[in-house]
DNA sequence: GAAATAGTGTCTCTCAGACAATATGCA
DNA sequence: TGCATATTGTCTGAGAGACACTATTTC
């Protein structure tokens, strides 16, 4: 016997009666903050080349925050995955295919976008370092990779009854050949009782359109810490690559230097020896490697 | 001087005729699994009360999913922010004030409801074990707490080309006085050359709304995660607890026994001690302690 | 005294932090 | 030959895993 609800109707009546326009929605996007890191261009036989780490921003061609830089992305289609839209809007911006893509974040507050109410679903990617300097897609001929820095400039904890509020301000630079921007975000914590409330927001900006600052220095804090209780720090390598280059990878997320010899025991399972050697350097050549994908042996999933 | 885009317009002339109809929006919501851990009420004057993890389901009082249960959610509002709508949406369907709250993750495939576009932002929610037994609010009167049960059923890994892919098939089982609920969630993880790709869909269920069968599932593996890393285990502990109690918890999400010794070193710094001592129990009595919220030192944030 | 849990002690093993020593190719 | 990096070795201490032992209450 089918179920009828209160009107007496069947699932089946109510779906082909369902007004989907009855209610008021709020627009949605999909922002995508892809990192890679780079290695500058100069040759140097003697030197480790010099690595950083990249955000690829948009410059925007239309109002609102005409003419600064912006995250890749755009409005959900109707039809379409929130995954798929993050792959789409990535692929016809800037042509690139990430290596690694993963769901931040969803930013809801009321006016986080002048035009309206915009919900925006943040997504992490990375790319490959040996495929960065593929050009950008023709939709928006302004793509730049801009270099990241963050710094933590101010913390500070003050007392409540029950409790007590941390504050953070961190300031973000992303720097390119032309351009440098900049903004401050500040991070809070309440703790109230039993209770826990975390807090981001952007206290100053130049260049940066919409809440994008937050959204990048959001998803660095993410990186960084899955670089080191997970494999993610690979989907940023080529196919080969020495140790060293990998470590180099490692401290220039985590934004400090490792010692070589536990980190290449950290990490031994997760590589594999090529037998192949670097070679054209003005020191002992380093043995390439490559990703071991079978190093979890299961463990983990 | 102001910028003005390829209309000629003006950023402030822009947002005034910018018109927010123009592109089909898809609908939001937002659901949040919240769980507490209950003692059975029989005074055991010898042994430790049982406990168990529980989550709070609303039984449908309309169609789609009718007489079927569900999470505790609903639209979002277009003047609210989304934090506050599941906030909001918990007090009217539950009347319960939970202790802790965490965006979780953003739903969006095209199909996942039978109405319409519907995109969900999840929440994970935790509540006071003392607090639990609050009555439901007016809103939905069948709301019901469901001793939450999970069981890796079979795990599968097979090698395919420059990869594999490994699936892992869990049973959930939500059981209450009188109702059993349950579901079966694959869990399916690619792994290819160097990309990575999770998807968890619902393969069966029986009496479970949309697709939330696969939202309790990830809520539990996030708080699984979490419990070891974080002091998140106290958002479900009363103001006074003892050591064991709290190691209940710990094993009760775990799902395995710990031993005593290491885990009292593990929370030292998170607890402190009150003096008072438990009474009336056939054996040593236990002292009581209480969440010391300065155990972190800054060290972290 | 028996049952039941509270609370401590100890031994091993692994692994991260820190630093040192040796090897090797090219300018 | 000397620079700069590759690669391996070792000492230390913190902490997790695994047991075992003593203490204290009520029935």
């Amino acid at each position: 016997m089918e179920l009828r609800d209160h009107q007496e109707l069947t699932e089946q009546e109510f779906l082909t009666s369902y007004d989907a326009g009855q209610f008021e929605r709020p627009s949605v996007t999909v922002d995508t903050a892809i990192f890679t890191i780079t290695s500058d261009d100069e040759v140097n036989k003697r030197n480790l080349s010099n690595q950083e780490l990249q955000v690829l921003l948009i410059k925007r061609g239309g109002h609102p925050y005409l003419g600064q830089w912006a995250l890749p992305g755009g409005f959900v289609n109707p039809k379409e995955d929130v995954d798929h839209a993050a792959v789409r809007e990535l692929k016809e911006e800037t042509n690139l295919d990430c290596s690694y893509m993963e769901q931040l974040y969803t930013w809801g507050e009321v006016n986080r976008d002048p035009r309206t109410r915009v919900i925006s679903i943040s997504y992490l990617a990375l790319l490959d370092s040996t495929k960065f300097n593929i050009q950008a897609g023709d939709d928006a001929s302004d793509a730049k990779w801009y270099t990241v820095k963050d710094t933590v400039l101010k913390k500070e904890k003050t007392l409540s009854e029950d409790g007590f509020i941390q504050q953070k301000w961190v300031q973000l630079e992303l720097i390119s050949d032309e351009v440098r921007l900049s903004a401050i975000i500040k991070i809070i914590k309440i703790v109230k009782g039993t209770t826990i409330e975390y807090r981001r927001e952007v206290v100053e900006q130049t260049g940066i359109a919409f809440d994008h600052a937050r959204i990048i220095q959001y998803s660095i804090e993410r990186l960084r810490n899955k670089v080191d209780y997970t494999d993610i720090a690979f989907r940023l390598m080529p196919h080969r690559f020495t140790l060293s280059e990998l470590q180099k990878v490692y401290e220039v997320i985590l934004g400090k230097n490792l010692y070589k010899a536990q980190f290449r025991l950290k990490i031994e399972k997760m590589v594999n020896g090529t037998g192949e050697f670097q070679r054209g350097k003005a020191h002992k050549p380093a043995e390439l490697f490559r990703f071991n994908p079978n190093w979890d042996e299961d463990d983990n999933f």
